[in-house]
Formats: structure tokens, C-alpha cells, sequence
DNA sequence: CAACAAAACTAACAATTGTTAGTTTCATAC
DNA sequence: GTATGAAACTAACAATTGTTAGTTTTGTTG
């Protein structure tokens, strides 16, 4: 708790506002202003700027990848797949809605290796994703005229949460989920 | 056609580097290297950066309050008013993906007026879908238990769209209206 | 060709950016 | 009470930012 204590919360309030002006809008100064402190002193505690970024980022993004392999991985139908898929976002969000504002909105401006790595798993995510659907309509699990766009609205509405969440009052998690997961495949089943 | 030519292709260059990095990390020097002069030049057409940022925004904004006005105040059902607003966002993404991006993402480094002025057609915009959809309850034309997931997780669709329609080839205008209706409205009705 | 306006240019500005170097503060351990 | 390490500080840097002023180029019109 301690450990990386100081770093973290300083992660945490850069996620805050990455979240409400974005990466590149936020100076250094801004940062160490809502810590209570001078921007000198934030860098005995991260190594720079893009570092902080790539922590928010890299960090959810193997949450998801992981997350997502289990899914894969299990024997469930495509349906408990896909519900299972739901679930993961909403879990993710609710446990860190400020840096899923820099996974969706800022991670282009991640350098070289970081955004490489980062757009491989999204990529594979996505693909994931879409074999699980094609799997489904496959099976006759899912009646779907068109796949691309039913891979798109879900991801879509999962993605958006972090935004649509802070603004519920006290919604409990598996109400959410239970509600989501009707919403979103009422008109795929 | 030649009038407001040279800052409209500057406005449509902004759009497009706004979409790739954000309002904030395109400086005035990448916009007059995208547009072949230099950074002072732009200012023969435009008046500041913030200028064009908000003719973007702005202009987006009162393509949908329009739009959503005639459609509020038409006699259709109250399906026929989702599928009008479908018909809306797709009509609007087709003719202008690139500014949706600004209008998605950077709409709140508009300063103070048009911030407040655009904050205002987002909301109202808002709560008349959401009104819509409330009454296609009431009249039992929608079936549902959370209006406010149906809300969120078709409006996160469609505001997405601008994201998506550019990766697929040749697709039809109305084929993909007709498609979009379908996936969205198909767990509702 | 002369005149004129549109649109480009060069040069520079004041402010802000991320970051570094070196120093001071302060609590805890010996 | 002195030593240690973490964490703050002051001061400054080189680069980049949006923007302005003043000048030159370009193309069209009489």
C-alpha cells in the first residue's frame, strides 16, 4: 500500500484528468497542481510524462486481453461467451472508469513500442470478438444478418461505459450487468 | 464556391488531423505543412485556432439540433422516430466523418460561449431521444425495462459510427441505414 | 502594363512546455 | 544526535506553442 504508493496516486489523478481534457491538454504543471505540489517533484516518483500515460494504458489493455483469453479459452456457448464479454467491461469499468477515458481517447499518442504492443491487442481483442459472434451465427446460437455491425454497436456500447457509468447513482454491478447483457443481445438472439 | 474556399479547406484539414491526434497535439505548424504553406499564411483565412475548431463543431452540432427538431416535431411514431434519428446520424457521418471526430472528442477545449451554447444542444438533444423513447414506452410500441440503457447504448452507437463507416469499402447509404435500424431497434420493438 | 487584392512569405514575440540539476525539508533508525 | 532516504523545493534550460507585423509573390482586371 505503501510500495508504489506515490506513484499510483499520481497515476490516479492523471487519469482524472486525462479523462476531462485529454493527454495533450494536460501540462506537467496541471498534474503536480492537483497533487499539491511543483512539477519538478512529480519526477521523483515517474520517469516522465509518457510514462504515466502508458501505465494507465498498457495496464487495462492486458486486463481486457486476459480477461479475454479466459473467454476464449472456455467451453461456454457463444452466448455465455458473449456474455461473459459484458461482463469483463463492466467489471473494468467500474474499477477504473478515469483510465479507460486514456485507453479510448489518447492511446495514439503512446510512442513506438507501447503503441505497437497496444494496437496488437486491440486488434486481437477485436478479432476475438468477432470470431466468438461468427462462431455463434455458425451454430445457429446467433440469428444475425450482419456480423461487422453487430460487432461494432456492442463494442460501441462497451467501450462508451465509462462515460454513461459515473452518471447512474449507486447502480449495482449486477443489475448493470443483467440489464446490459438484455439490452445488448435481446436483438441478437 | 471560392469565397469561403480556402478556409473551408483548411477547416476540412483540420478535421482530418484533429482526428488523428486530437485538437490539442495539432499545432498550427502540422496544419500549414498538411495544407502546403506555412503556419503564419493560415492566418490570410482563419482568425485563430479556436476559430476553427468551434466552425467545426458548431456547424455539426446544428446539422443534428435541426435535424432532431424536425424529427420532434413530426407526427411519426415513435419507431418511426428512431429510425428517422438512425437516418439522421448515418446522413450527417457519410457527409462528414472527419468533423465528428472534433465534435466526439475535443468539444470541450471550445471556449467559454460556444462551449456552453454546444453543451446545450448536446443536452437537449439527449432528452428529446430520450423522451422519444419514453413514449414509444408508454404507447407500447417499445418494450423494455431500462430506458436508460436503451438511451445510452444506441446513442454510443451511433456517435461511434464515425469511427467504423470509414473502414468499410463501398458500403450503400441505405443499405446500411436499413441494417443499423434493424441491429438497434431489433431488441427494442 | 498598371493596379489591386488575395495569399503566400520571413522574422520574430511572449508564453508555455517537459524536464534536469542541485538543494532543502523531514521523519525514522541507529 | 547524527545519518539516511524519501520527497519536496527553487531555478533554470531548450524547444515548441499560437500569433503578429511587415513584406513579397501571384494572378486577374481595367
Amino acid at each position: 500500500m505503501k510500495q508504489e504508493g506515490r506513484k499510483q496516486e499520481i497515476v490516479n489523478a492523471a487519469a482524472i484528468l486525462f479523462k476531462e481534457k485529454g493527454y495533450s491538454a494536460v501540462t506537467m504543471r496541471d498534474l503536480a497542481t492537483a497533487m499539491g505540489i511543483k512539477a519538478a517533484s512529480l519526477y521523483n516518483h515517474i520517469q516522465s510524462k509518457q510514462e504515466i500515460l502508458s501505465t494507465i494504458i498498457i495496464e487495462l489493455a492486458e486486463e481486457f486481453t486476459h480477461g479475454m483469453n479466459q473467454i476464449v479459452d472456455s467451453d461456454s456457448s457463444s452466448i455465455q461467451k458473449l456474455e461473459n464479454i459484458i461482463s469483463l467491461h463492466i467489471d473494468v469499468t467500474l474499477r477504473n472508469a478515469d483510465g479507460l477515458a486514456s485507453l479510448n481517447n489518447d492511446w495514439m499518442h503512446l510512442e513506438e513500442d507501447n503503441l505497437l504492443y497496444f494496437e496488437k491487442m486491440r486488434q486481437d481483442y477485436e478479432d476475438n470478438f468477432r470470431q466468438i459472434v461468427k462462431k455463434g451465427v455458425e451454430m445457429n446460437e446467433i440469428k444475425s444478418n450482419n456480423i461487422e455491425i453487430i460487432v461494432f454497436s456492442t463494442l460501441s456500447t462497451l467501450r462508451t461505459l465509462y462515460l454513461w457509468y459515473p452518471k447512474q447513482k449507486n447502480i449495482d454491478a449486477n443489475i448493470l450487468k443483467k440489464d446490459m447483457i438484455f439490452v445488448l443481445l435481446q436483438g441478437v438472439v
